[in-house]
DNA sequence: CTAAGGCAGTTTACCGGTAACGTAGCCAAG
DNA sequence: CTTGGCTACGTTACCGGTAAACTGCCTTAG
């Protein structure tokens, strides 16, 4: 008769001699009971192998449901292995479940996701950018829940932002080698079709240069995933091109490691004969045999703060609509 | 009165003139109304900015919810990252969602993650490894839904099992080095106290020195995350003990290449002086200036698998219970 | 001409939990 | 003795969608 795991409210009720709204209230930590009835009821529970059904909590009631969903780019990249974590720690230790996306750098893949996401009726979600279809933003505005962009800094955020300027990241790494005396700078990048975030870091970085009177001599964007291989190809295209150049800024430090192989294998020395910087900061970065010059992005962080700001409005706390995170150049051994 | 975007089946249907029921298999995609209804329910629907329910459905029906989980150890791995994506590909073409969860190698973490994602009544969940508590496994029996192990293999699954064996990738390291002259075998780990996965490749690979005449001369293992420091340094306390080492075997990639970094400071010549072998085949690995001697995992490959298996079972098509996913010995150049 | 069957729907009941409200019993103050 | 308030529950209605059963109406076969 005790179906075990299987029970529901009415089942504790009928075996315990209560009604299952009393149940309820019991196992939801209510008042307005005895505790002689909590006893029994919380025994029953246990016995039975109660499981409750956050499906009917959340349909049934206004109350908010512990859903949110976060969406990145690349669920491959090590940087937003790190987001991810930095939000489910915070999420999870609040009682939240996580639900995940990836958009390839897709707008029309985050709508996608965004509708199937959206129908679960979740408490908020996490996008990555602020670059979305005119479709996703109005799902948005009608679901009426949080929503925090992140990575990419907009100073119109849908409803919040957290996260930095691509373009002052270039630009930073532009004025910086500008600085250590570079002169003749290419760019090696690669994107899926659409990551206007790695494009943004280009125009940063040869909006500084053409300022410093040094303008960007050639660059070389490969249609691939930004990986290792792009990195050690793309550099070998840029310099069969332009041999002369005196340093190449990477669109992130996996390619850039590629092109320091490329050097190593070429005898072409670093930084002496040619400077490479990266982008990102990820951990391999800082043991390899030179310390890559990169830009550091405080990936947890990112995630936790963005955590943070969502369940703080949910609570109806004041929370700022953009969360500024900063950015560190870290001055390597290759640049 | 059209309210945009909290419209219901009732509100399309009162607008359209039909009952909610026909609205509900119009919206479905079934049949038993006319091309006119059609028409005009789907122009509603789309007006109005009808988004689903799934809570709902989900909730009223014993049809299975399109909701999986899924736990792995650590998000931040990119060994993870790769098995996720194949997850969420496979499953995000079939129209299901992706709820993840970290249990930073603890049952008991995964216990608690479960009894949150379990009461959202999954389609189903892939757990990684193979040690669950047994409050998981009796919830797992009791909720009666596919349940996938990926990662460590494990003959007598709960449900199904997508993997390999850890304790097989040990051997095969120790009975390739043993061919290769290696007779001083060292072996540098970092376990946050319970990865049996890193353990069962150390008993795998000291196992087989011992067959071969050559056992383990020392091991030394990290109570840290497993990253390039840790491999670093652990390299480093475990030659100050035993500078006669002629291999050492890492806990992974990115300890391996911490080692390597170790090596090339101190002017220790790999491989000639010193063999390095790593694990996991991650991808900076084969770009380094040494390609690294590594057990190549097929990550993507796993995560597309275990969700394969899972919707197939759902499906109620025949699965094997067990799937083997090879992995490959890759001899670099450090080995 | 009538029965059978198909089409295009409608109606009803229900899923499991929760909000809102109702109520019985008890005690203390007026 | 009555009233009012409190405690500890019970009752009812409802959330949005779906399965299953039902209802006219029209066609077609016998």
């Amino acid at each position: 008769m005790e179906r075990k795991g299987k029970a529901n409210l009415e089942d504790i009720a009928k075996v315990t001699g209560v009604s299952k709204m009393t149940v309820s209230r019991v196992l939801r930590g209510g008042q307005g009971f005895s505790d002689e009835t909590r006893d029994r009821v919380i025994a029953a529970a246990d016995r039975m192998g109660y499981v409750p059904n956050r499906l009917a909590a959340a349909f049934n009631s206004v109350q908010a449901s512990t859903l949110v969903g976060i969406c990145v780019p690349r669920l491959t990249s090590g940087l937003f292995g790190h987001v991810l974590d930095g939000v489910d720690r915070a999420l999870t230790r609040l009682g939240y479940q996580v639900m995940i996306g990836c958009n390839n750098h897709q707008p029309l893949e985050e709508e996608a996701w965004l509708r199937q996401v959206v129908s679960w009726r979740p408490a908020g979600v996490i996008l990555s950018g602020r670059s979305h279809t005119p479709g996703a933003v109005e799902l948005l505005h009608n679901a009426g829940m949080p929503v925090v962009e992140i990575w990419d800094l907009t100073t119109s955020p849908i409803d919040m932002s957290v996260g930095f300027s691509h373009y002052d990241c270039g630009v930073e790494v532009g004025q910086f080698l500008v600085r250590k005396g570079r002169r003749r700078a290419g760019y090696v990048g690669a994107s899926s079709r659409a990551d206007v975030m790695g494009q943004a870091r280009m125009e940063g970085f040869s909006a500084a240069l053409v300022l410093a009177g040094y303008p960007l001599v050639d660059r070389e964007v490969l249609l691939d995933s930004p990986g290792f291989y792009a990195g050690y190809y793309g550099l070998e295209t840029l310099l069969a091109r332009r041999p002369d150049l005196d340093v190449v800024y990477f669109h992130n430090d996996e390619m850039a490691i590629g092109g320091l192989a490329y050097c190593q294998q070429r005898g072409i020395r670093v930084p002496e004969d040619l400077g490479i910087v990266g982008w990102g900061g990820m951990e391999a970065a800082s043991v390899l045999p030179r310390r890559l010059t990169t830009t550091v992005v405080p990936t947890t962080l990112i995630g936790k703060q963005a955590a943070e700001a969502l369940v703080a409005r949910l609570k109806g706390e004041p929370v700022q609509d953009v969360t500024v995170i900063a950015t560190r150049l870290v001055p390597g051994e290759t640049g």
